[in-house]
DNA sequence: TTGATATATGAACAGCTGTTCTTTTAAATA
DNA sequence: TATTTAAAAGAACAGCTGTTCATATATCAA
């Protein structure tokens, strides 16, 4: 997105928005323009086609922090950082689901990945993949270095992902009727704490009272 | 579902299957007459029109497993079964996944869910609230009755539910490419102990070894 | 068997779809 | 300013959409 008041961007903008409200399939070129401000066939200036159009939503998603929440970083320094790096990932699956370009990514794709192959390979190589994988090297080191219990690596990146996960879809659901989010937006903070709290080695010191 | 050879539940069928893989508006009359046998024109012997099929498909939803996770039983006779009440939901969720009639559901409820203002509604009074204040009711009870740890009841609902539902979508997605579930499969058992490890009560025997 | 009812066909429809084309207007370059 | 280039409009298109209708063929009750 390089002028973000030039036309091209607009349609951009005004697809995706569409994309994510009805779907693909529904949304028309004619609906593009007219939220654009131009006519459809002005369109095609600037996109060879309506697949062009989503084909630049899903290039977006790619580099988006949706599916990049590790920032490049490697395990070995992240799983220092201990349950501040949890907090750290809970944050932004928080902020994705309450900044309006990144809810419409996530609300599109949810959307169509169910009907369109290649963003189900992207989703499950990019994200699921990807992110639980590396999460779950976290976690193992984490249990090296005696930080937290002993168990599945994999099944502890699988957990703390999970509710996350749900918690964000419901967030987008609620805002899609304008109803209030309060009550789910506190779950992220809730769920670190409970989490990290479940894992974490226990004081063996028994004298607590 | 009267009589399954009828053509009506064969329409039914086909519809169901086909706004599942291609979404509810990409699907045409003359696909799902293709797949039963029948011409388009003949489809509205049975159905008013596209959107009544639609209906149909959303009714039974409301009446499947999916959404009915207690079976109409009440906290206060579901909460005495402790452990075995989570693994019994949990498997729930767990042959949703594998049962071709109500994955088939899922994933249409999945598509539809985000520009569906009416099963948007649906969901969030038949599904979230409802079993999700059932579930902090149960998990109350059990405060009560020292079966599990006191925090907040609401907190462990989600916390229970959010990696079951987070592991049904996986699947679901993995079998729409026919990629091997076996790993996912294993994780609603795993979360299940995991998660009720977590909250049940320690015994306060410091003598282990 | 006869008549009535239910279900199938095939053609047709009006409207919408993505896309293309020619023409006009605006912006940039020289 | 004159000229080239970019972007807009407007009309038109072929194809697909849901739906209707008249007609034919089964199914069932009398």
């Amino acid at each position: 997105m390089k002028k973000p008041n030039g036309t091209k961007e607009k349609i951009y903008s005004a697809a995706l928005q569409l994309f994510a409200q009805k779907g693909y399939k529904a949304t028309t070129m004619r609906e593009i323009g007219k939220q654009v401000g131009i006519q459809q066939s002005a369109i095609y200036n600037h996109f060879k086609n309506k697949e062009a159009i989503l084909d630049e939503v899903i290039e977006n998603l790619a580099s988006s922090h949706l599916i990049n929440l590790f920032e490049n970083k490697e395990p070995k320094e992240l799983y220092k950082k201990g349950k501040a790096l949890l907090k750290h990932i809970s944050n932004m699956f928080k902020l994705i689901s309450y900044n309006t370009e990144t809810d419409t990514l996530f609300r599109f794709m949810m959307q169509e990945l169910f009907n369109n192959e290649r963003l189900r390979v992207f989703y499950n190589e990019e994200f699921y993949q990807k992110n639980v994988k590396k999460l779950s090297i976290v976690f193992f080191l984490m249990m090296q270095d005696e930080m937290i219990e002993a168990t599945d690596p994999l099944l502890l990146a699988n957990e703390f992902f999970a509710p996350l996960f749900f918690y964000q879809l419901q967030i987008v659901r609620l805002k899609a009727d304008n109803k209030s989010t309060a009550a789910a937006a506190t779950l992220f903070e809730k769920h670190t704490d409970f989490f990290w709290d479940k894992i974490k080695i226990k004081e063996k010191n028994n004298s607590l009272f």
